[in-house]
DNA sequence: CTGTTAGCGCTTTCAA
DNA sequence: TTGAAAGCGCTAACAG
């Protein structure tokens, strides 16, 4: 009896034991295996049955080394753990991976620092390409991503560099609302922002001020408040608009997270909602929750729906094409927004 | 005036332009860079300064083909867009990341055909490890892992594979949930399944019959529902369900989602919760849409809580550690799990 | 402390 | 239709 097995202890079989085993050189192997190129059907057949049996895989490594391409995607996104960016990233995903990308998923929380680290070992791994999904970027990043591969926006764009940008039409949805509202014969609307951090609760108060002002409500000063009720200038805020003399009817959130912490802390003061005030949230986050739970009993953040998915799939595309053709020119895609009404706003109270 | 610029057209500058310009060799410039073996002081500084004046970045492909070791993981998960499952991943994900490692996170979507062709994906590209959440392993991607890199596994373990454990006390979280309901007087009590793909529902059905048994209660066999109310025969069998000469007055849901889906199965059969029955959940899917509403009017899923994060972090330390030595012996930690009581669940009403 | 040399596994001219 | 040869950018002996 023979040995079978006589290999050095188990190395990865490459592109020359095939050709070695075949009798064959091995450009010709890795034509076979490439499908590019021309190799005698016979051959080819007998190349990648060895190959099979052998249990070759591809060093994807040594293919980008050699090409300069590695079918490697790139996302940034902040928080991997707010609901919001799992249906982005998992439209981008659907896109890329069905490409035959891979796609590193990376979160910066919201921290620059991190951001640019992440970018660096991006660019280092030489991605094809990379999606920036609500990011603010820093003077850093940005000097980084100067001569780096394409780049597509989702969200929030940085002016200074070029790439697609896929968003959400913030303006329609922050009228979305403030119509609703103004429907219901609120007037006094305050505005409630999130962490500094958040590109998008600061674009969207600039559509909230705007809107404001298109329905002819007056805004005082008052009525804006930056940072959450997580954070002391949130909560104090919170308290002095609680207690103007004109309170507000209404508030306008920037996404639902903070809407439930804002709904929290009234009732902690002992308010209603929404008898005594209304509140709105934006991102229409906690979906399965409230649809679940309306069927019980009605109860449910009104907000602001995007169509989260297509966003990632549009930016997806838009990445692949830019990938295909690097100097075409820069598209700009924005998406509605829907109004869902539930249980938080009703008639202002007077 | 001489031309400061005269490179070919914007080619990323290697080891080799450095040691060029420094008049040096690309050993000591790669000795210089990657701070391994002795360099000069004086001209390690001077090749720190060259490599930053011309934006030098190392190609980690190049380095990985070199030293076949990528400092890249796989992550495979069943669907990002479930908000159990970013949680694991941040907590993976805090831990790779900061000893140097760059996540490929990929949805297998419960769908074994992908799951194969991602295993394989990750193997071509030489990942150093991987981790595998909540994956039933088909018989081909056991293959492909056969002889692939370190595996750790988070909340379900193919027997025939080694690789460390990790996962929540799924048997203590059904306990916690049937005492509860028994001290609230509940004998007749429900199990509703998720889709059959789902490992974790299979299990929690496994630890239901078992507790209940402790607990000397009975289980009909119309009690066992497979499937979800998504699924016909999640319907019908739920429809059966209440069509019982002595219904349940309690069901427990194999997580959040399908609790949500059944309370409003119940709604619409014109059933109040938890006047009628008590429903719970698993996994505490959406703790921040409770715990906001909470506050406004007492309205939330009883469910079991896992601690999600500890969960990924752990599975990255396991990771790391065998990364480092194959050898080590597998482990499997077992984490404990939290009842948290809601009011989707009340007395037994007879 | 530094340079020479060899090569990781693949692709891609170019010639045959 | 195939093979020879060169090289992607880096690391790691080894010798000096």
């Amino acid at each position: 009896m023979s040995r079978q097995n006589d290999n050095p202890p188990s190395r990865r079989p490459t592109i020359n034991d095939i050709a070695e085993k075949c009798g064959l050189s091995r450009a010709t192997v890795a034509r076979a295996l490439s499908g590019k190129g021309y190799v005698k059907p016979q051959r080819k057949a007998l190349i990648h049955e060895t190959a099979a049996g052998m249990g070759y895989r591809i060093s994807t490594i040594a293919r980008a080394l050699r090409t300069q391409k590695t079918a490697t995607v790139g996302v940034l996104i902040a928080d991997i753990t707010n609901p919001i960016f799992p249906e982005i990233v998992k439209g981008i995903d659907e896109v890329l991976t069905a490409a035959g990308n891979t796609l590193f998923l990376c979160n910066t929380d919201e921290n620059q620092q991190k951001q640019q680290n992440i970018v660096r070992s991006l660019l280092e791994r030489q991605v094809d390409g990379l999606i920036l999904v609500s990011q603010s970027i820093s003077e850093e990043t940005l000097a980084l991503l100067q001569d780096g591969p394409p780049c597509v926006f989702v969200n929030r764009q940085p002016e200074q560099l070029p790439g697609d940008y896929i968003g959400p039409d913030n303006d329609q949805g922050v009228r979305q609302l403030l119509e609703h509202l103004y429907g219901l014969g609120h007037r006094r609307i305050a505005y409630m922002g999130g962490p500094q951090t958040s590109s998008t609760a600061r674009e969207r108060q600039r559509c909230f001020q705007r809107e404001m002002q298109r329905l002819g409500c007056k805004i005082p000063p008052t009525f804006i408040i930056e940072g959450s009720y997580h954070s002391d200038s949130g909560r104090s805020g919170a308290a002095a608009l609680l207690a103007c003399d004109l309170p507000p009817t209404a508030i306008l959130a920037a996404n639902d997270f903070v809407a439930l912490d804002t709904i929290a802390f009234l009732h902690q003061r002992g308010m209603r909602v929404p008898e005594d005030i209304s509140v709105t949230g934006f991102d229409d986050t906690f979906k399965p929750a409230f649809d679940g739970l309306n069927a019980l009993r009605n109860q449910g953040l009104t907000s602001i729906d995007q169509p989260k998915r297509e966003l990632g799939r549009l930016a997806g595309e838009a990445l692949l094409k830019r990938i295909a053709n690097p100097l075409l020119p820069v598209s700009e895609k924005i998406l509605p927004t829907t109004l869902k009404v539930r249980e938080t706003t009703g008639p202002a109270k007077k």
